[in-house]
DNA sequence: CCTACCGATCGGTAGG
DNA sequence: CCTACCGATCGGTAGG
C-alpha cells in the first residue's frame, strides 16, 4: 500500500518505474518517425502508431497530449542528433574542404541512411506542425544552419566558393536535402559517391 | 422539350453548353491548386474547394470522380505549362550558358512566381497521389527531365560542367526546386538574382 | 449542379 | 496504460 511504483519486470538500465515510461515514450517517437516517413503525418493515424508499439488506440495520449506533439518530438530528436554529429565535425581540426565534405556526407546519412527517419519527416511534413511547436524546432534549426554558414564562409575565404551568401548556403543545402525525394538505396549510387559529386559540383578547384 | 442545353447566360467565348462545364472544371483546378499549395492536399477539404468556387460540397464530384483526380489535374496542368515554357527555350538558338540560365529562370518562376501554384503542389504533395495516377504524370515529368539533361550535356561539352551525370542534374534541379521551401517574395532577393546566383554556383567560368 | 445524406474514420477523453 | 466511447469531419453518393 505504501509504494505503487516498481511492480512488473524492472528495467535493467535504470532504477525507478519512470524509466519504463521513458522507454515507451522513446519507442513511440522512434516508431512514429518510421511511419510518418513512410506514409506522411496525415497518412498515419494514432491507431497505426499504437498498433505498431502494441498499445491500444487511446494510450499514446498517456505519453503525448496530441498527435502534433509526437511530430514535434520526432523532429526535435532528429535535429538534436544531427546537431551532435555536425558539431563534432566542426570541432575537429579539418581543412575547409574536408570539413565541408564531412558535413555533406553526414547530412546525406541523416537524410538517406538506413533507419534515419527523423529528418526526412521534418523535410516532408514541416508544414503540418503548428506555429507554436515550430518555434522550438526553429531554434535548433538555426544552430544547425549557422554551422553550415560558417563552413561556407571558410570555403569562400579559401577561394573555393564565390560567395558565402545565405542564398549560396540554401542552394547547397537544398540540393542535398532534396535527395530525399529521389534517392533510392541500392540504385547504384552510394552515399560516398553522392557526397563526392556534390563536393565537385559546388566547389571550385575540386577533383 | 427538345433541347435542355443552352439555357442560362451563354458564354461569350464558345458556343455549346459544354464550354460552361469546361470553364467550371478549369476554375476548380485553378482554385484547388491555390488551396493545395497553401494548406496541402490533406489540409484541404472538398468543402473548402466547393466554397471557394461557390458550389455545394457534393458538386465538385460532378466534374471529378475523386479528390485525387483533382490533384492529378493540378499537377498535369502545371507540367504541361512548364513543358511549353521549357520547350520554347530549348527550341531557340541560345548558347548553352544562356539556355541554362533561361531554364533556371523559368523554373524559378514556375516554382516561386506569383500565382504559380501548380508545380509547388506537385513538389509538396507528390506522395499523396496514388500510383495509378502518378504514372500519367511521370510520363510528362520524364520529358521535362530530358530537356534539362540534354542542356546539361551541352554544358559539359562546352567545358562549363564537370559531368553530365543524372546525379548532377538531380542536384541542380533539387537546389532549384527546394527554393519552394524557403524563398519568400519581397525578402530582398529577386528571381533574377536567384537565377544568377544559381548559375554562378553550378557553372565553371561564370561571372 | 443541388439536396440530403451516409458510412467510415479519426483525434481525443473520462474514468479507472 | 486499457475500456469504452464521443463528437466532428470528411470523401463520396443517390436521385433529381
Amino acid at each position: 500500500m505504501s509504494a505503487p511504483e516498481q511492480v512488473k519486470p524492472a528495467p535493467a538500465d535504470a532504477p525507478g518505474g519512470e524509466s519504463d515510461a521513458r522507454n515507451r515514450r522513446a519507442e513511440l517517437v522512434r516508431v512514429s518517425a518510421r511511419l510518418f516517413r513512410e506514409r506522411g503525418f496525415d497518412g498515419t493515424t494514432i491507431r497505426d502508431i499504437a498498433d505498431a508499439v502494441g498499445m491500444r488506440s487511446g494510450s499514446p495520449f498517456y505519453h503525448f497530449k496530441s498527435k502534433q506533439d509526437i511530430l514535434a518530438a520526432v523532429m526535435e530528436e532528429g535535429l538534436n542528433a544531427s546537431l551532435v554529429a555536425t558539431e563534432a565535425i566542426v570541432a575537429g581540426a579539418l581543412a575547409p574542404r574536408e570539413k565541408f565534405r564531412a558535413l555533406l556526407r553526414a547530412q546525406l546519412e541523416t537524410v538517406l541512411g538506413e533507419g534515419h527517419d527523423f529528418i526526412p519527416v521534418l523535410l516532408y511534413d514541416w508544414r503540418a506542425l503548428g506555429p507554436a511547436l515550430q518555434e522550438r524546432i526553429i531554434a535548433l534549426k538555426d544552430r544547425y544552419d549557422q554551422i553550415w554558414q560558417q563552413t561556407i564562409t571558410e570555403l569562400r575565404d579559401a577561394g573555393m566558393l564565390r560567395t558565402d551568401s545565405k542564398v549560396a548556403r540554401l542552394l547547397i543545402m537544398g540540393a542535398v536535402n532534396y535527395t530525399v525525394q529521389w534517392y533510392k538505396p541500392g540504385g547504384g549510387v552510394t552515399l560516398d559517391e553522392l557526397a563526392d559529386e556534390a563536393l565537385a559540383m559546388f566547389l571550385h578547384g575540386s577533383a
